[in-house]
DNA sequence: ACGGTGACCACTT
DNA sequence: TAAGTGGCCACCG
C-alpha cells in the first residue's frame, strides 16, 4: 500500500517489488495507479535510481513491452536473461505475449488479500 | 526558489 | 509506416 511517509520512489519501488513473478508491467501503468496521471517519467526515473535497491526493475518495461532501460542495467545483470528466469520470453529486446504476462497494479487493491 | 532532467506516453505530421 | 514534438510530475544541484 502507498506510504504518504515516503518518497514517490518509495511508492514506485514497493509496486515493482510486488509484481508477481512472470509478470511484468509498465511505467504508465504504475504511474496511473501512483496517481501520478500521465507522468510515466517519474515512474522510469524512479527505476533510474532503484540500483543497490531490491527492484526487480527487469519486470518493468515501456507500454510496448520493450525493454528500454535494459541498457541502463548494469553489467552482468542481463535483463533479458532476469526476465526469462521468470518464465517470460524475451525477444530482440521485447517481451513476448506481453499482453499475457502483463500485470496491473490495480489489481494489489483489489485481491490483496 | 528555479531550472534542468528523465529507463515515457500520446498525438500529429 | 515511421519520425518528430509536446506534456507531464517529482528529484537534484
Amino acid at each position: 500500500m502507498r506510504n504518504p511517509d515516503n518518497s514517490f520512489f518509495e511508492d514506485v519501488y514497493d509496486v515493482v517489488r510486488q509484481i508477481p513473478k512472470g509478470r511484468v508491467t509498465t511505467y504508465g501503468a504504475i504511474a496511473r495507479y501512483l496517481g501520478t496521471g500521465m507522468s510515466a517519467r517519474l515512474v522510469g526515473w524512479a527505476m533510474n535510481a532503484s540500483h543497490g535497491k531490491n527492484v526487480p526493475a527487469q519486470r518493468v518495461v515501456n507500454r510496448n513491452g520493450l525493454l528500454t532501460g535494459k541498457h541502463h542495467f548494469p553489467p552482468g545483470s542481463s535483463m533479458k536473461k532476469l526476465l526469462e528466469m521468470d518464465g517470460l520470453t524475451v525477444k530482440k529486446d521485447q517481451v513476448q505475449k506481453f499482453e499475457e504476462v502483463f500485470w496491473n497494479p490495480e489489481e494489489l487493491s483489489k485481491g490483496q488479500y
